[in-house]
DNA sequence: GCCGTGACAATGG
DNA sequence: ACCATTGCCACGG
């Protein structure tokens, strides 16, 4: 049968097989793009079960702070880190800019801790 | 069929 | 900038 149960997990394979080389998305769009909105964390847990020898590159994913979310048990982060220099990704202070290396977010989020400082002031004078 | 788990994200301190 | 807490929910045991 050509369309059997594909597991929800196939469908973030294959958004994540379409991250272009250069690029790198946040778990969050992932989901996003996977019709899923804030379930980020299954996509942690589906590359998380990910086999060795998949193809996809689960290294062009990333946390929304532009980090390496992976603990570096197994040198694991390393590991990624090394795989996103090779494809021209650079770590600027410590993080990746998406303005720069973003697959669909375009820039304001990131390294903008203004925004959230403003929504974070809003809620109290509301409040 | 309930329960713990998790490579997240947003918020608070 | 860092740490803790909470919300989110599919999957496996």
């Amino acid at each position: 049968m050509p369309d059997r149960p594909k597991k929800s997990y196939d469908h973030i394979y294959d958004i994540v097989r379409q991250i272009p080389r250069g690029k790198v998305a946040t778990y969050g769009d992932v989901a996003e793009q996977c019709g899923w909105i804030n379930h980020s964390r299954l996509v942690g847990y589906a590359l998380h079960n990910l086999p060795p020898n998949s193809g996809i590159p689960w290294h062009r994913v990333i946390n929304s702070q532009g980090k390496i979310s992976i603990s570096n048990l197994y040198g694991l982060a390393d590991f990624q880190r090394h795989l996103l220099a090779k494809e021209g990704i650079a770590f600027t202070n410590d993080r990746i800019d998406f303005t720069k290396y973003g697959w669909i977010r375009r820039g304001n989020r990131s390294t903008n801790h203004e925004s959230a400082q403003r929504s974070r002031w809003q809620k109290r004078t509301s409040l």
